[in-house]
DNA sequence: TTGTATGCGTTATCAA
DNA sequence: TTGATAACGCATACAA
């Protein structure tokens, strides 16, 4: 099966390659009515494509951007992946998705592959980790991309000078928390994501810093690390109540944990917002749906994955490399307001 | 910026640029080790990338395929595209996914871009639509790229005979009406998806042979299309429930549309599963969270993306253009086994 | 308004 | 073992 080429158009129409390539790019070039129609017509008989290898080779731009995600699986992630891939093809581009499966072996590779793809940039979705180890290695293999002048964005903060998309997430931590004070709660568990990504160092941060801005206990107890899915956060808030916690809320670092906290609670016969109030970030699609209906920050997820490609096809000029996205606490049904403070036994 | 081409390792370490590719592309060709170093060296030094445009020229292999999902940010698509993007990279290709945003429009459009790109494959993630006239531009669209020898595959039913890879929706819906029939429950109610969807309209088939085939009645009242979603399954169990029906259970046609019945069912006080028993089609990354856990079947979904590429990449053949995948039933916490059977008053 | 010819970076064929 | 060179399909500078 040859593929028909342009000189395959060109003969047929008995003009020449030329002629046809002004056609086909739709150049402002002047071309007689009856010839244009003429080679249309030959180009619509014969099928014909323009190959994308040789356009890509002749005029050196791909017109590809990648996406590095951990898990397309997770809402978090394929909402970034929406927002990438509709705006990728909205500006002309196609975008490459890499699934890393959260290792950060893979997602090394995958910068490679990206590169030897020839994009134009090259999106992170995912947090750097706080260990010096990977992420020394990481910072190489970024540095050394971005010396060969393709762009790359991170979407989540990876302590380095790389252009950032995302949201402020120590003052996200705090405003959550915030909420959660404003509205009668004092004693407050915290349960985590992995304690070694960058983000959730963040998150946990704010937490602790509107608890101290207003001289609360910030108790190490009630802390607990896991991983951003909900059968961690099942056994994580397990954890938690296996201590008999005094508290009246509990701050989810993603609506994933929340998702299994709330299944925990219900198995356990603690009412949600009366027994116990629960708050997270994210408001993922089907956080209006669980029960009770989550009380969320809700993340720009895909306006971040929007905003980085405009940023890569240059329609968007970014300011000292970094991009802050606002948020909004999406106030729904499980978060009770306690008139009367509980103190600590 | 310039990129190193071949030539600039080449010229750096005093060889033709033949050995320089013989070298990157580890050809079973004899070189002296000392050579081999010498340029594996520079190219070292040098950063070299080879061009993928100009591979792909040379040797009309894009080692890229393409996935058309409806909505990457729904579980049961984002499912498909992780399947899609690990075994691609595992088998040394790229996967470009397009996001359709469920516009049948777009979908046709994709397919040209993908066409374009000159992708080995394309694999479209959702069913065929039952009115005639999409239909037949799909077919056109489609046959024509066959005819430039670039495989299909689609993983839901279209009505013809582009090669499929999914599962016996008839069959399941059968299967899944039966599990309720054997655990006792006679009057059934049937919340489906767009009822334009031929997958939809397979399943609802299923549920009907079920009932006919135990010669329990089928009560059209009790059967609601509506569409995949959490947020129109919470309205379609609203006016189902308008109906006042006796039911003993729903048979919910996928795990989002139960997500949404689940939470309307919670917000009336009826119980699930002691009042109403609930089942789905599914199983998606969450549904073992809901409260109560949901008793589905579950698709293979990621077996259905994994095969699709080994199928495109020709690691595996296809026989009579169609490829159907076991699914199972997952019991959990959502069906109740009646003893007496409830009769209709 | 149309055509000719060059080069993009590779791989692969042939020659040395 | 290694090197020279043609061809892949196209866009474009230049010529007509």
């Amino acid at each position: 099966v040859k593929r028909v080429s342009i000189f395959d158009v060109a003969e047929k129409a008995n003009v020449s390659i030329a002629t046809v390539s002004r056609i086909v790019n739709n150049a402002d070039y002047p071309i007689s009515v009856k010839l244009r129609k003429r080679v249309q017509k030959v180009i619509e008989e014969l099928n014909y494509v323009p190959n994308r290898s040789a356009q890509q080779l002749r005029t050196s731009s791909s017109r590809a951007i990648g996406l590095v995600v951990r898990d397309i699986a997770d809402p978090y992630f394929s909402q970034i992946a929406k927002g990438v891939t509709e705006t990728a093809m909205e500006l002309g581009h196609m975008a490459l998705v890499c699934n890393s499966e959260r290792n950060a072996r893979f997602e090394y590779n995958y910068l490679d592959l990206l590169l030897h793809q020839g994009v134009e940039g090259i999106i992170i979705a995912g947090g750097g980790y706080a260990d010096g180890n990977s992420s020394v290695e990481f910072q190489n293999k970024v540095a050394k991309i971005r010396k060969q002048g393709i762009q790359i964005i991170v979407l989540a903060p990876h302590g380095t000078d790389i252009p950032l998309v995302s949201v402020d997430n120590v003052k996200l931590g705090e405003d959550v928390c915030s909420f959660l004070i404003e509205r009668g709660h004092r004693n407050i568990a915290y349960i985590g994501g992995d304690p070694n990504v960058l983000t959730d160092r963040d998150r946990l941060r704010g937490f602790k810093n509107a608890l101290v801005n207003q001289s609360l206990p910030y108790n190490e107890d009630y802390v607990i690390p896991g991983s951003y899915t909900a059968a961690v956060g099942y056994k994580t808030c397990e954890a938690l109540f296996s201590k008999k916690p005094n508290i009246s809320a509990i701050f989810c670092s993603n609506d994933n944990i929340a998702v299994g906290v709330l299944r925990f609670l219900h198995e356990k016969g603690i009412l949600v917002p009366d027994d116990i109030s629960i708050i997270s970030i994210g408001d993922l699609p089907d956080s209006d749906h669980s029960i009770p209906p989550l009380t969320t920050a809700r993340l720009p997820l895909f306006e971040l994955g929007r905003q980085s490609v405009h940023i890569i096809c240059g329609e968007k000029m970014m300011q000292d490399q970094i991009l802050l996205l606002p948020y909004m606490i999406v106030e729904r049904k499980s978060v009770k307001t306690i008139r009367e403070p509980v103190h600590i036994s």
